[in-house]
DNA sequence: TGTACATCAGTGAACGCGCGTTCACTGATGTAC
DNA sequence: TGTACATCAGTGAACGCGCGTTCACTGATGTAC
């Protein structure tokens, strides 16, 4: 009985890794394209696969999508707990690490944007979104914890980083580095004024 | 000679006109549905023709979809020039018109995302595009005019706007007007930090 | 006043393509006896 | 050690649908003589 359960685990536990390399695929794959223009065929040549296995670990895309993404997310608010945790200057460190994230990987953020707004999911996809993108706006609410308006602000420098980063993301006629600075400049401008 | 000439004009100015049903009926539909699920055929029957018909006025959708935009573009920058020649606190008042104008069309600036991110369009398009945001961009501007670092004020309280309306157009589990009211919030607390 | 011809907005059917998704099937691996 | 059977990941062809776009055609209006 202990090893057949065992042998069940282990076979779980495969098809968890199978899961995760296609996710990767995915990441691999959002970093070449906009995200909607991504295909289950796409992804599942970046994984060496055909699209129809992946049907095998998802129900559908949009659900994919939202896992990728999720993982995505993950990553940065713990990246950012770290920060604040650690830094002299949260707020300062905060928005430069969470810039240069979203720079980075600001197919996640568009992702958000478009299951935000076009997207109908589910409502187990649509409470997980929710959930992530609260602990993301309680990292930021640490930053401002000592002043009123706490959340307010919290929610103002989240929106205007995620602005910051769509709005000028194709500023025309410059380079990718030329992007980054100008974006970096606009973060410092952020930090002077929600610094008082 | 004169006549004909005249004759070539009317002919031109109507069908001008016809272009412009066309685009009011864009705009109808805008307001109903997600731009990126907007169809031809959605238009063509809003206008009340076909949508072969509408190839005649524009060479494609995404031609009539930039076309679109600049109306709405050309709107909002003549009222914040209005707003800001005549009001008493310019900045107060741009940041309520502006966010006013956002919140009703969102649509647009979610156009003005896609074209940005996504779309590959022609050089003539985007440079219409770029030159609509170099003159809202104006407008902004001259609102931090007497202080230094005017330009990179404009862009991020620009910015900072964009990402608030799109982050939290759809903040769960609240109504149309909670949603609103958070934004107007929001942009009180933009014009607080903005405003030394 | 009537006839032949040109123009041109609009029709509606069809084309072509992309893409998510399904499904019958294959082949490898393991299990039972 | 060998045979029959079960499981299951993955294949690849096909389905179905939506949608932008094209195109041959219609019918109304105007023009020439």
């Amino acid at each position: 009985m202990k090893n057949a359960q065992s042998f069940r685990e282990l076979k779980e536990s495969e098809k968890e890794n199978r899961k995760k390399i296609i996710i990767d695929a995915a990441e691999r794959v959002f970093a070449t394209k906009p995200f909607n223009q991504v295909t289950m065929r796409d992804i599942a040549k970046e994984a060496g696969i055909t699209a129809g296995a992946i049907y095998r670990y998802f129900p559908d895309q949009q659900s994919l999508f939202v896992e990728a993404f999720l993982r995505g997310a993950e990553k940065i608010i713990n990246d950012l707990e770290q920060v604040i945790s650690r830094s002299k200057n949260p707020l300062k460190d905060t928005i430069a690490t969470f810039l240069k994230f979203l720079m980075k990987h600001d197919q996640y953020f568009r992702m958000m944007t478009h299951f935000m707004l076009d997207a109908h999911l589910n409502q187990d996809l649509v409470e997980k979104l929710n959930e992530a993108e609260r602990r993301l706006l309680d990292q930021f609410t640490k930053l401002f914890e000592q002043r009123p308006h706490a959340r307010l602000l919290a929610h103002s420098l989240f929106a205007a980083m995620n602005g910051v980063v769509i709005t000028f993301h194709n500023y025309p006629g410059r380079s990718k580095k030329d992007i980054h600075q100008h974006m970096n400049r606009l973060g410092d401008m952020l930090y002077q004024l929600f610094s008082q």
